[in-house]
DNA sequence: ATACTCATGTAAGCTGTTACATGATTCT
DNA sequence: AGAATCATGTAACAGCTTACATGAGTAT
């Protein structure tokens, strides 16, 4: 059995929780939770499913909605076994970034101050509109959801944070100020406690 | 003039702050600093110098050390006109984040208490290991690379950030406490501050 | 002598997106 | 009648990583 993919793994994980689904409902589950930190296209999706359907993780039932053909997923034995030794595996998960803003910011000595303070405006911009995306997917407080929820909180406090710490940036260049870095007299790391 | 590749930029940036650069160069540099948001393997660098250089953005010059053959390259004007419009451009700077370890949080319901607490730990471990990947990547600050330091300070604050955020979140599970929404009357804001 | 760093590159493959195509059903 | 949504899929391509290959110089 050759690895699973992320993409596997959340469309078993999906439909774990949420029971039999088709590839279109879970392309629409994905786009208000999961999207933030994994996305899935349609073009991603489809193929998966028939994969893992072939792999025996998944099975097929046809439910067609009157003359619209509609295949829907469960998840078998096997495919309940795979995603919690995924869950489960100790190895280093996957981290990957790439934000195109901040690499502008990074550059950003090349610029005249009010084209400065545009590219940190621009990242600002750029993560308010994801906290109204994440605001807009409020999922209900289940228990046996608990997780769903605390993910829904982290995706909260990280871009709101990011969004504080622009503003911070706007002020300090707008008056001239050298960026602070953590206060106090020791480490960097005193402020993370 | 076909789009330009954020990496492409990279490698423009990277050469205009530093000057002349080899390949090589590029990616050591990378390495301790643009990599945490925006990374950058050999395979895309060489060919994508190739690339630059016959747009007419780089110019090359072969500046071997001893029989070994080495090839540097400088932005041209055409470069960093280049360069100064991708850092201006008003369009929307793209953000592409895939967080496996929020993916396993996400369906950690399927779990026992004790394995729950393990993929909180496991994500603050690989922010833990990215914080002293920072850490040890400390710029000397200087007037002409501000927006260095300010790249690099928001570094330390994000992962800082979500380590905290584990911390509080393993507190919890462990004392089978529901995680808590931000509280007080205003917006989440308010508790980052 | 051998191992490591410098230095450049290529090929294969994976993952994913975009754009398109198709057509039925439901809503206004 | 027309628009939006439901539903499934494919083809083309972009971007990137991994692994490998090569070989010179440098340090131990």
């Amino acid at each position: 059995m050759s690895e699973l993919t992320g993409t596997a793994h959340l469309l078993l994980g999906m439909i774990r929780v949420k029971g039999r689904r088709t590839g279109y409902e879970i392309k629409r589950l994905a786009e208000v939770s999961t999207r933030f930190f994994w996305a899935a296209s349609p073009g991603q999706i489809y193929p998966e499913l028939k994969r893992l359907e072939a792999a025996g993780l998944l099975t097929r039932s046809e439910e067609p909605r009157g003359g619209r053909a509609r295949n829907a997923y469960a998840v078998t034995e096997q495919g309940e076994h795979a995603l919690h030794e995924w869950l489960t595996q100790s190895s280093t998960p996957s981290f990957e970034l790439r934000n195109e803003g901040l690499l502008k910011l990074f550059f950003a000595d090349a610029l005249a101050p009010e084209q400065q303070l545009e590219v940190v405006r621009a990242m600002r911009a750029q993560h308010e509109a994801i906290l109204d995306g994440i605001r807009r997917a409020t999922p209900p407080y289940r228990p046996d959801r608990k997780f769903g929820y605390i993910t829904w909180l982290y995706g909260l406090g990280l871009h709101g944070w990011v969004v504080d710490w622009c503003k911070q940036v706007e002020r300090d260049l707008a008056e001239g100020r050298v960026p602070q870095g953590p206060e106090g007299s020791d480490s960097i790391a005193a402020r993370s406690r």
